[in-house]
DNA sequence: ATGGCATCTAACAGATGA
């Protein structure tokens, strides 16, 4: 099985990318974040002329997450409180949770908050946030214990991930100590980083800034990642990431990562 | 030291992203 996840900047703009994405690399599941359209406006027949399920929570303007699937999923759900009923209905006024199983295996797609500034009110969100995705991991692995967990986390974990022109990395967002507690905090819960099973090495990025010729220079963050539980980290056989659709025109500033189990 | 680029909107400038 191979699953997906890919930041599209905008599912609309990008439609032609991702079909011809997917035509070429007709994964199992897609996972795709920032969709940025109201539900009743997403492209759904655009995917299910090439043979796909669709699953989506969205918004306007911002945020919006999808499951794109060969195959029909079940227990679909979206945002946190679908699963923690005894938490505040405004952490899910965001769209960025979805989940559904396919054969024994959930899949969970996240767009985690970008958190502007260290220190700022979205920064405070963004660790806020964290700490509920940890509570709802923790009720699903009760009936799950197969999880990828995918998407767009906004944290690059190790300085090897981040490309080396960045100064001040511990009060850089999506590298501050504070954001990479909380991830280590939930991967302890038994997730381990797919990519880093079958690659150690720097240079490989998920995200490019559109400014500054950062592409071509390969000044990247690798902040999109699926994280396994122990019986899917054994059976995983690859993880790759596709920079070619980074090399179209108008590209989305991430690329697809792609996990084969 | 700043802004650089892209996307969205009851848009035409400002918020957001990372």
């Amino acid at each position: 099985m191979r699953i997906a996840t890919w930041n599209v900047n905008s599912v609309r703009t990008r439609l032609e990318h991702v079909v011809n994405w997917l035509n070429q690399n007709p994964v199992d599941v897609l996972c795709l974040q920032e969709t940025k359209v109201v539900d009743g406006d997403f492209p759904r027949s655009h995917f299910e002329t090439i043979g796909y399920h669709v699953y989506i929570t969205g918004q306007k303007s911002y945020n919006g997450v999808a499951l794109l699937s060969r195959q029909p999923l079940t227990d679909v759900t979206t945002g946190f409180t679908s699963i923690l009923s005894e938490i505040s209905p405004i952490w899910d006024e965001q769209k960025r949770v979805i989940t559904g199983i396919i054969n024994d295996v959930r899949i969970v797609n996240l767009y985690v908050p970008n958190g502007s500034e260290v220190d700022s009110e979205k920064y405070t969100y963004k660790l806020g946030w964290l700490e509920i995705l940890q509570q709802y991991l923790k009720k699903l692995l009760l009936t799950s214990p197969n999880i990828c967990m995918c998407g767009d986390f906004n944290i690059a974990l190790e300085d090897r991930d981040i490309h080396e022109n960045v100064s001040k990395i511990d009060q850089h967002i999506m590298a501050s100590p504070k954001e990479r507690e909380a991830l280590k905090n939930i991967l302890e819960l038994g997730f381990s980083d797919a990519f880093r099973q079958f690659n150690q090495e720097s240079g490989n990025y998920s995200w490019w800034d559109y400014r500054t010729m950062a592409f071509n220079r390969n000044r990247g963050w690798r902040i999109d990642h699926h994280y396994l539980t122990p019986q899917l980290r054994d059976r995983a056989t690859s993880c790759i990431i596709d920079v070619a659709p980074r090399k179209l025109e108008k590209p989305s500033d991430h690329t697809p990562v792609i996990v084969e189990f």
